[in-house]
Parts: C-alpha cells; structure tokens; sequence
DNA sequence: ATTTGACTTTGAGTTAACTCCAGGTCTTAT
DNA sequence: ATAAGACCTGGAGTTAACTCAAAGTCAAAT
C-alpha cells in the first residue's frame, strides 16, 4: 500500500512517515519498480505502536532504542523490558502531576463560575 | 528576596526565571539600588502557578494570555475561565490518551514477564 | 586592595520533532 | 502527447522552550 494511504489509517503526515523511515524508527520500506514505497500491514502495525508511545509523549530516541532491540531477538528482553518499565514510571509520574494541575484548573474554573454568578446577582 | 532563593524554592533555574519576565509571563521584578532583582511572596505565587501548568504541558504562551487577562481586572473573567476551560478539556483529553498508552505499556510488560518466566522453565 | 561569587544584560545556541521546499520522476487521464 | 497529480530525494527551515556564553557590576571576605 502507498503512502497516501497510510496517511489516511494513521493519521500522520507523510513528511512524518519518511520521517520516521530516514531515523530508522521504521526499518526501509520496500520499492515498487519506479521507486515508490509498498507499506505492508506489520508496518503498519509498528506505525500504530509508534503513534501511540509518541502521543503519550515518550520520545523518539527511546522508541527507536526499543525497536532495535526488537530487531535484534529474543537475547534483548530483558533490555527491552526494562525500557518500558522505564517509561512506564515516567507515564505514571507525569500523569500524576497532570491530575493534580486538572484538580487546580477544575478548582479555578469553580471559582470562577461563583464570581460570574455573584455578578450576576449585583446586576439583578 | 534575590533570584537564588526563588530557584531553590520552585526548582526553575535562574535562567528560566529570567526568560519568563523577559517574555512578559512575570511581570517586571523591582531591582535593588544595584540592580538586582528583589521578588516578593507573589511572585512565588505566580511562578508556582506557572510552574504547575507547564508541568501539565500547557504552552508558556496560554499561560501568558492568560495572565495577561488577569492583570486586566474583572471585566477579562469570562475570558479567563474560557482559556482555563479550554485547557481543562484538552489535559483531559490528553491523559485519556495517556491512560490508554499506559495501558498498552502494561499489558507489553506483562508479556516480558511471561516470556522471561518461560525462558526460565526451559533453562532449568 | 584584590579576589570571589552572585548577580546583571544581550544575544546567540540548543534540542526535539517535525515540516517544508525545490527539482525531478512516473503513471494516468484527456 | 501532454498535463495533472502522487510520488521521490536531500537538505533547509520552523517552533517551543529553554539554556548558555561573554562581558560587566557589585558586595563581602581575605
């Protein structure tokens, strides 16, 4: 499948897919004749993998240390594994500090709201 | 209070404090005699704020039109509370993404654990 | 009296992660 | 047969948010 398609399912741009391919976070993707990229269904699937990690903003770098790892077998699983749990923390903590910033948004919001209808009420 | 002090207290280095006034975020610190700039508890207040919500992600220039607003009195509330509301919504959004990555990277660490048990079981 | 260390300014440099551009090729529709 | 539209490459440009460096001032300790 072509690149415009793969646009379509993942939603990233193109500019980001060769991205990714020029990095290494995507292994090269095979040519058709005249040059243009044949994306299969396991890229995709990796490209998934890759949307979902870098949403939750863990960075490239990490993720390409990671799927190197993959490509190299089963002898990196303890490597691996300790990548992830790595991050997994680092989600963990920043999600914790991310609930406490919405606590004080969702206080100032009420706050708010009060002064709104206590203006409201001098108007009347 | 000199700029050291504020560094220990909010963990921002010197420099950051420095380029938030520079950009307008926090408003101009007085200076001593010999130009030094003396910060008062308030100033800790806002930068604490600012310090929170950059935590979450929210960009430096959200923070400043928001504060900006703030320094603008009462007519600027409706305003405020919509920037505020807009970025609740989005953190909101943002950590259910994460939530979900958080997820995937569980159910994968999970996985490891097996493989490592398996790869135990053959060895012994 | 001079050295140390914290502070100052201005402007430039860095990093991550894209994103864009120019110039070229290939396939397909008119 | 040519023009449009999708693709290609290599390299440059962009953006956010710092971060650093150079050159200077000032107060306090030796």
């Amino acid at each position: 499948m072509q690149i415009s398609e793969v646009t379509q399912k993942t939603n990233l741009s193109p500019d980001t897919l060769r991205y990714y391919e020029r990095i290494g976070l995507i292994p090269p993707i095979p040519r058709t004749e005249s040059g243009i990229r044949d994306y299969q269904e396991s890229d995709i699937k990796r490209i998934e993998f890759i949307k979902c990690m870098r949403q939750a903003g863990i960075p490239v770098k990490a993720l390409d240390e990671y799927l190197k790892l993959v490509m190299e077998g089963d002898a990196t699983i303890e490597a691996r594994k300790a990548i992830l749990v790595k991050h997994r923390n680092r989600l963990q903590r920043k999600m914790n500090e991310m609930q406490e910033t919405l606590a004080l948004l969702v206080y100032k919001i009420n706050v708010y709201e009060e002064k709104v209808l206590q203006a409201e009420k001098e108007v009347a």
